[in-house]
RNA sequence: GCGGACGUGGCGAAACUGGUAGACGCAAGGGACUUAAAAUCCCUCGGGCUUGCCCGUGCGGGUUCGACCCCCGCCGUCCGCACCA
């Protein structure tokens, strides 16, 4: 293109250097710089902070565009808005790199943190670049190991030695919560079972109301609460404790305790089972070579996934007999069964096969038998039989003597009463019990790009905390990455230290913190980011949280908000926050991900996006290389991954299309929750409609400069007027609810509006439309400002409004434009669609038949026929049934 | 296996929570402007035919004056959990 063919400037927005402009007038001016000392009500809204990675991908825009929106919606709104952003900076992938490419985690951190910066700032963000924190420097991770050592005192932190899920290639420990099909969730290598003394968070001392506090929890999605529920994982049984023949059992135990939720089922008991690692089982086996080498078998067979799936249900009959609750003379043999964990429970049950599928199986291999106890509903007892597949539905209660025609519920409450009075050795025989899924948090890893955990050992005081003054404990810098495992082991000094009790040479804990820990407290940190001494500040933090909108990935449904639900809780019980019901996050919104074609060279190897030309033609699309011209294959739509290459970098996407266009694609088309597909043309499409309502609000500046004083009460003024406030409405009522496709598809409407009214308009030549125009003009302007802020203020400037978009306080509604004084209301004859019939709003039942009744096209349809019964539905449809 | 969500044009979707199915955008086709292209503007765009009528929201029933929406039964896709007693 030659210069003498570029339109004049004004006609072109140039994002290139508006947004910049843009940028750093808001920088200057500190408008997003939130005081705690600010009178006005709060808002938190906040976005799920970014792992430094090294570079921001469309994620992230799509994250951060929708939390931003809301910013500078609520800050319109007359809020004091808060809207911080940090890093989530420890991790494993700063120690991947310092081992692949020899630079130092912190380096390789900071340097990516410096990158992110940048591509965030180039978006355009309303953030308060002044409380920016990284997880991984020491003022931040020094309040961390205080309240570790807070936790500690108030008994929320214990240390034992557990069966841990050990990541062989990581060689580190992960969470339950961190292992997925049996695999690590960061490796994918299988995880193994190892025997570990570990730091445990007690998030089970909470269970209770983890479980209870989701049910207020109404602004988070129904699918997350449900994924926590079933994560915690409530139960309501009964433990009961059943007598041993003493002859028959190791050591003479008379007593071994099961836990059930079906105790209604106790007359269907065909037999015990212990968990291999149960400790009657380990007495058994030392008297009994083959019973051990059945236990070192399950132990092989292992938890992995896999082998669970395949595992067929194996026994081991120990010998040991036990005697029924309610039958002394019945006895039931005691097995050793490999699909009974320790961890639940008591690490025994009973099995009753008719009603439990693992307990039929059983049985069915090792010929027990099995006998019907609840009978379903018009089924005849006599007939029905178990044999395959057990029954677990509702019925009434069967060959169980004094439960028998009682519900399940009734025959719960019955056994559970009857077997709670009755006493051995001074015991009750049976309690209730409440039993959770849920395990402790274990946050020790072997890792040194983590926070270290302030203990040190000591031979002869044991765990002796590292005393508060002398935090942080930092992470020493001068260590190496040629061998797996953890440096800090391996540091010549780091670990020597003097016992803080008795000043003997002693030995720093070396294993840092789970990365989760990290994460679960950052957004109370955001609320006072300066503070030296503590990690919080009690009313200020207590006035920020809950965070009012939470913005992030669904996959965060588990880990990382139920950490931050105990972390708030335990803030609470230490006196660093006093958060109401303990619950971090009020409002939770959960995005979709962002999508892209995937693309094939004949060779089959992937081809990224800007390396490919799609020609499209009478609806078959298809694609080349653009250097070698070869034909490419269009694959499916997948998730953006780099190994599949179908990226697209919003640094490329800002360069070429700006950080409006970028934020505008992102929020149109699909719902916020669910994919959105990046293309091209849509993001062209994006790109059309800056320059469009560029155009428009120069066009509407022109018109809106007329002013004379003159009322804008004719026709055209206030059609002008009704299509600003009805817009205006309308994106307010989606904004409130995150429907941000929505408000995009209001916005285009009202330009659609404008620009046809602005025809219409020049024809008309009525006065006192300028006055309109100014305020429909800054209504457009204001409802897109959220979304498109630097095309916003140069609109602002252009119409020549006073001040900032991003400062303007929102308009009001003008409630009385939105109401018509006449409706056209659809006319249907037996609900078919056959006419519209336009009446006073006001219109009474008898007036509108009677206008519905003179239609041409209703009498046509009704044949003659004096029509039945006519309903109105007044404002919306009319329905004429004959 | 258990639990949940979803299914609407060529595509992404909308339908105010029972009231005109397809707003808005993308793609496509036709036209205007232009030497040409880009940009911009205008028109068409669920299907069918007899041009004012029929069909149409995964499939089959039901409730209702009226159903994408509620109920029952299927089919399909996606997600989560998974030996938890």
């Amino acid at each position: 293109m030659t210069t003498d063919q570029r339109p004049p400037r004004a006609e072109r927005y140039n994002a290139k250097e508006a947004e910049p402009k843009w940028q750093s007038v808001w920088s200057e001016r500190e408008l997003f710089r939130t005081s705690n000392a600010d009178p006005r009500p709060t808002y938190y809204v906040l976005e799920m902070f970014p792992y430094p990675s090294g570079r921001i991908h469309m994620g992230h825009v799509r994250n951060y565009a929708m939390g931003d929106v809301v910013a500078r919606y609520k800050r319109a709104r007359g809020f004091n808005v808060l809207h911080p952003m940090g890093w989530d900076a420890f991790g494993m992938p700063a120690e991947n790199a310092a081992m692949q490419n020899r630079v130092h985690p912190k380096a390789w951190t900071y340097q990516n943190i410096a990158t992110m910066r940048s591509q965030l700032k180039s978006m355009g963000l309303s953030l308060d670049w002044s409380r920016e924190i990284a997880t991984c420097d020491p003022s931040y991770y020094k309040h961390q190991q205080r309240m570790f050592l807070d936790f500690l005192e108030a008994g929320l932190v214990t240390r034992r030695t557990a069966k841990v899920n050990w990541d062989p290639v990581d060689q580190t420990v992960l969470a339950n919560e961190q292992v997925i099909d049996g695999r690590g969730w960061r490796s994918g290598a299988l995880v193994e079972q190892r025997e570990l003394t570990q730091w445990f968070f007690k998030i089970t001392d909470f269970a209770q109301d983890l479980a209870d506090k989701l049910e207020t929890l109404d602004g988070w999605p129904e699918k997350v609460r449900l994924m926590q529920r079933n994560w915690i994982g409530r139960s309501e049984g009964l433990l009961v404790r059943f007598g041993l023949l003493p002859d028959t059992a190791p050591n003479r135990e008379s007593e071994l305790e099961i836990y059930t939720t079906r105790p209604d089922t106790l007359f269907g008991a065909k037999f015990l089972a212990l968990a291999p690692d149960h400790p009657l089982a380990q007495a058994a086996a030392k008297t009994n070579p083959e019973l051990a080498a059945f236990i070192e078998e399950c132990k092989r067979t292992g938890t992995a996934q896999e082998a669970i799936d395949k595992a067929e249900k194996l026994g081991f009959d120990t010998g040991i007999r036990a005697v029924h609750p309610f039958d002394e003379s019945w006895q039931l043999p005691v097995y050793v069964a490999n699909f009974i964990l320790m961890e639940y429970g008591t690490g025994a049950i009973f099995g009753c096969p008719a009603h439990d599928q693992r307990d039929l199986d059983f049985v069915n291999k090792y010929g027990l038998g099995n006998t019907v106890v609840v009978c379903p509903p018009d089924v005849d007892p006599a007939t029905f039989v178990v044999t395959d597949v057990a029954y677990d539905g509702e019925g009434r209660m069967i060959n169980s003597r004094f439960l028998d025609g009682m519900t399940i519920a009734e025959a719960k409450e019955e056994v559970a009463r009857r077997l709670e009075a009755e006493t051995r050795n001074n015991r009750a025989v049976a309690e209730r019990k409440v039993n959770f899924r849920l395990r402790d948090w274990g946050i020790s890893r072997q890792r040194y790009w983590g926070c270290p955990i302030p203990v040190i050992h000591c031979d002869d005081c044991g765990v002796v905390p590292v005393p508060k003054e002398q935090l942080p404990v930092e992470l020493p810098e001068d260590v190496t990455f040629d061998v797996p495992g953890n440096p800090l082991d391996r540091h010549p000094t780091w670990r020597q230290v003097a016992c803080p009790q008795c000043g003997k040479a002693a030995r720093r804990e070396t294993d840092t913190m789970d990365t989760f820990v990290d994460s679960s407290w950052y957004f109370a940190r955001f609320t006072d980011p300066a503070l030296t001494e503590v990690p919080t500040d009690r009313e200020v933090v207590d006035r920020w949280l809950p965070v009012d909108q939470y913005i992030g990935g669904i996959e965060h449904a588990i880990l990382h908000l139920l950490y931050s639900r105990f972390f708030t809780r335990a803030m609470n019980r230490t006196g660093h926050a006093g958060v109401t019901d303990g619950e971090p996050f009020k409002g939770l919104f959960t995005q979709g991900m962002v999508v892209h074609e995937t693309y094939r060279a004949p060779d089959g190897s992937w081809v990224q996006p800007v390396d490919v030309r799609i020609e499209s033609e009478g609806g078959t699309r298809r694609a080349f290389h653009v250097v070698s011209g070869e034909p490419i294959e269009i694959g499916s739509i997948e998730k953006m991954s780099k190994s599949k290459k179908n990226t697209v970098d919003p640094d490329d996407i800002i360069a070429s299309f700006g950080a409006d266009t970028a934020r505008w694609f992102m929020l149109s088309d699909s719902p916020p929750e669910r994919d959105v597909i990046w293309t091209e043309e849509g993001a062209q499409g994006a790109a059309r409609f800056v320059q469009r309502v560029w155009r428009l609000v120069n066009e509407i500046a022109a018109e809106a400069a007329h002013a004379n004083g003159v009322e804008p009460t004719g026709p055209i003024a206030t059609a002008i007027r009704k299509a600003a406030h009805k817009a205006l409405a309308a994106v307010e009522d989606d904004v409130e609810r995150l429907r941000f496709n929505r408000c995009v598809a209001h916005i285009y409407e009202l330009a659609n509006a404008l620009q046809d009214l602005l025809g219409q308009a020049r024809k008309a030549g009525e006065p006192g439309i300028a006055g309109a125009w100014r305020e429909a003009g800054r209504i457009l302007i204001q409802i897109l400002a959220p979304m498109m802020p630097h095309l916003a203020e140069e609109c602002w400037d252009a119409m020549g409004c006073e001040g900032l978009a991003a400062q303007a306080a929102w308009p009001s509604v003008d409630r009385a434009l939105l109401v018509e004084d006449t409706v056209t209301l659809p006319v249907q004859v037996n609900g078919k669609k056959r006419a519209d019939v336009t009446v006073s709003r006001d219109a009474d039942q008898a007036s509108v038949e009677a206008a519905v009744m003179a239609l041409e096209s209703v009498q046509r349809a009704l044949d003659g026929k004096p029509p039945r019964k006519i309903i109105v539905v007044p404002g919306r449809i009319v329905n004429v049934v004959a």
